[in-house]
DNA sequence: TGTACATCAGTGAACGCGCGTTCACTGATGTAC
DNA sequence: TGTACATCAGTGAACGCGCGTTCACTGATGTAC
């Protein structure tokens, strides 16, 4: 079957996309390529018409994630707008459509070095956004909020047992605010600042 | 073969602690019963003679490894030293030796609730010790300042470049540290205080 | 003390299954004439 | 405009492999007599 010009480009990004919903959900390891390209609407076969292995969609369904968490921070209103909406239940509860670097980092560490690359060239300008979320330019402070929010969310969804989970979303929540805030300038005067830019 | 007393109990420790480094070092999905048994230097037909099944050796395993980590908290002079000790570049270079929580935390997430119940049960007391290194009683703290290092740890761990992933882990522990510091009292009047109980 | 037997930790072949990957093939469409 | 052909996204059988689990068996040792 020929189909229309951008129809395998369509295909392609189909593929990718539940990659990156499934991934998130279950681990990259435990999803087979088979059933992805059946949740696609399609048969195993075509796959290395798409990708050259499993692990090159793995990349590049981890790039498509991280330009959608990037999304959400450019987004937010303001960083503590972000810290509150990372950490809100729904994002604990749905990791298919969250941060993937929470779903998926202890496991992306195990993967060979070009896909820890392009993980790492999305996690900069991801640091990046949240950086310029802050009163002043902080690089540190930009990843140790997001380390905080990272490890919360992660055991959140570890623990079994529900009241201890939204004890700990919301000890992450606090201690992430008091970060920002200490940071030299409260998140209030860091929107006052940027408004006076505009 | 008939042997002494106690020689299937240590048999069992013994899949236990190699099952609990290989998990922590590959994940529990990516590693085999069969080369696991190998590694404990047996065959793989008598594991289920020690295990109902591979899901009940990942919750002895993991169990195991919490009570390895619980010990490193208790044995740190006070919470500065743990995040230092925790945070240094040996611990994200060998998972297989160091927290289970930073290397399983997202695959126990998606393991069966006893798994999980389980991994609480020994959390809980993970996060008292930690709590009893404060200058004050505060378990959101205790697990907040948790969360930081478990973050901070993955994403230098997942992270390709070695100068971002030093970066990751120093600005990781400058932030625990600061948390630990605007918890009502110094580190150091911590110990004080205990001294002074003693 | 010497012999017969019971125990049971560990062995290794076998099971059905899903994995990632390959490949000869299909058939609807666009292009050339 | 009508026909022959090339294209190529997608199909589905097949590959070797390792997975978790089962099971009949082995054989060194402890126990009973």
């Amino acid at each position: 079957m020929r189909y229309t010009e951008d129809h395998k480009e369509a295909t392609h990004r189909r593929v990718v996309e539940v990659a990156s919903k499934r991934f998130r959900q279950r681990g990259i390891g435990a999803v087979g390529v088979a059933k992805l390209m059946g949740d696609a609407g399609l048969t195993h076969g075509g796959f290395y018409s798409h990708f050259s292995s499993k692990e090159a969609l793995a990349a590049d369904a981890i790039g498509h994630a991280m330009d959608e968490n990037l999304r959400s921070v450019t987004e937010a209103g303001d960083l503590a707008d972000f810290i509150r909406s990372y950490l809100r239940p729904v994002h604990r509860d749905t990791p298919e459509h969250g941060c993937v670097t929470a779903a998926l980092a202890a496991e992306i560490a195990r993967h060979p070095k070009s896909t820890r690359g392009a993980f790492t060239r999305k996690l900069r300008r991801f640091l990046d956004a949240i950086e310029s979320l802050l009163p002043k330019p902080d690089q540190a402070l930009a990843q140790a909020i997001f380390a905080t929010l990272v490890g919360t969310i992660q055991l959140a969804r570890a623990v079994s047992d529900p009241r201890l989970s939204a004890q700990i979303l919301s000890a992450g929540e606090a201690a992430a605010l008091r970060l920002v805030k200490d940071a030299g300038g409260s998140a209030h005067d860091a929107i006052a600042k940027r408004r006076g830019k505009d």
